[in-house]
DNA sequence: GTGTCCATTTCGAGG
DNA sequence: CCTCGAAGTGGACAC
């Protein structure tokens, strides 16, 4: 990984074209080649970047007399030209550093990540109780043909019920679950008519309104309440 | 900002928990107070961060004795804790630090952006014989109850045509269309049936077969086509 | 403030 | 390799 801060201007052209006049910057050159440059806010996204894989051209200094000739500002200490597979290119005028450092830091052992929608549909899938008394689970990742649904469930009547999972409920998530039960019951893939249920930790009133008319029933669930029934012993009391 | 390259341990609790371990990375510090955790690869995303606005406190190194006695690993030279208003929470324990540095940036004069979704907007409401010849403009983000049209047309027999205009074309944009039709079809907000037509540079096949099985058109968009049609001048032919 | 939608979204999984 | 859906999405803009 190399540091570089310095006075610098920055074009890129790709998807859109954009530009950044002169000014002080950090540019990081990671191992994977990506180049990033950042300003000293917007948290972590950078002003402009190359996504990997690309490659990395440094057209090296010149002399003051052979800028001069080039029509090259003298305050230009570097140029780095920065392509991608894909035609995306960044160009990189860099003065004078004020830091340009380079650490190995070898492999990552990775981020381990506990709380994602997966994570939530597991725990739906071994409590569906928390639907309703008698709720079974048939299957998880039940396949259509138009994609899977996160989980099968029969009611407490044994109706089918194809259930939606999602972390934040919203709109998306309701016609998602729209397109499946169409299918399914235009089909009859299940024969009865199989009923729906959007289940998300938290569902925008848009999202529920709009899953109301049509006739699509709302969970909201509590992920540490259910990760408590799930194991008992975990609980206080 | 602040920049600091060491080994490090990094957890995450917030929306979700997270738990990096002990390895070598970068930490970028801005003046806005984000923290950002970066490895060595994985382009500009960093393994770990937490947005502004949040606070950083800095627990200072400990002797070896005092660290032993309070059964801190001796390895830890401080521990960084970051707090945000919606009580996520970034702890990182710090080894020796191989750089860190400090260095003040300045106000970025910011970036300039061309060429997207608005600019395509722009030119196809500029040039609507792109749809077909005789159709017109009646207006740009044309408001409905659920938010703006992008282009209301009128086709060459005189038939409003709402159109959706995206940069790539996927589901969720005819979806969106799709509730704009409903809503002015069934209000009547224009009298005759309003049809849709769903414009992008570039159209996904399962968005494609989508729109046509609710008659909503498809047309594919040549971005620098549809500029050269606008400034024919800039042509060189 | 909430809601909606764009983004050079990035990222990962699955066919 | 493409396609699709999730994300600690973030950010801008309208209401």
């Amino acid at each position: 990984m190399r540091l570089v801060i310095a006075q610098c201007q920055v074009d890129y052209s790709g998807r859109l074209t954009a530009h950044l006049p002169w000014a002080k910057r950090l540019i990081i050159v990671k191992a994977d080649n990506s180049v990033s440059v950042h300003a000293d806010d917007r948290a972590y996204k950078p002003l402009n970047w190359m996504s990997p894989p690309c490659t990395l051209r440094v057209r090296e200094p010149v002399t003051d007399e052979a800028a001069a000739v080039a029509g090259i500002d003298p305050r230009i200490d570097q140029v780095w030209e920065v392509d991608s597979a894909g035609g995306d290119h960044l160009q990189i005028l860099l003065g004078q550093p004020d830091l340009d450092v380079t650490e190995d830091l070898g492999v990552d052992p990775g981020l381990q990540k506990d709380g994602v929608e997966a994570h939530l549909q597991e725990l739906l899938a071994e409590n569906p109780q928390a639907f309703g008394p008698g709720w079974t689970v048939v299957q998880r990742e039940y396949m259509t043909p138009i994609g899977p649904v996160d989980l099968l469930c029969r009611d407490a009547e044994g109706c089918y019920v194809a259930v939606e999972v999602k972390r934040r409920g919203e709109i998306n998530g309701v016609e998602q679950l729209t397109r499946y039960l169409d299918l399914m019951n235009r089909d009859h893939l299940l024969g009865d008519e199989v009923h729906g249920v959007f289940a998300a930790q938290q569902i925008k009133p848009q999202a529920r309104v709009l899953a109301e008319t049509r006739g699509i029933g709302c969970v909201t669930v509590d992920y540490d309440a259910l990760r408590g029934m799930d194991h008992p012993e975990d609980r206080l009391f």
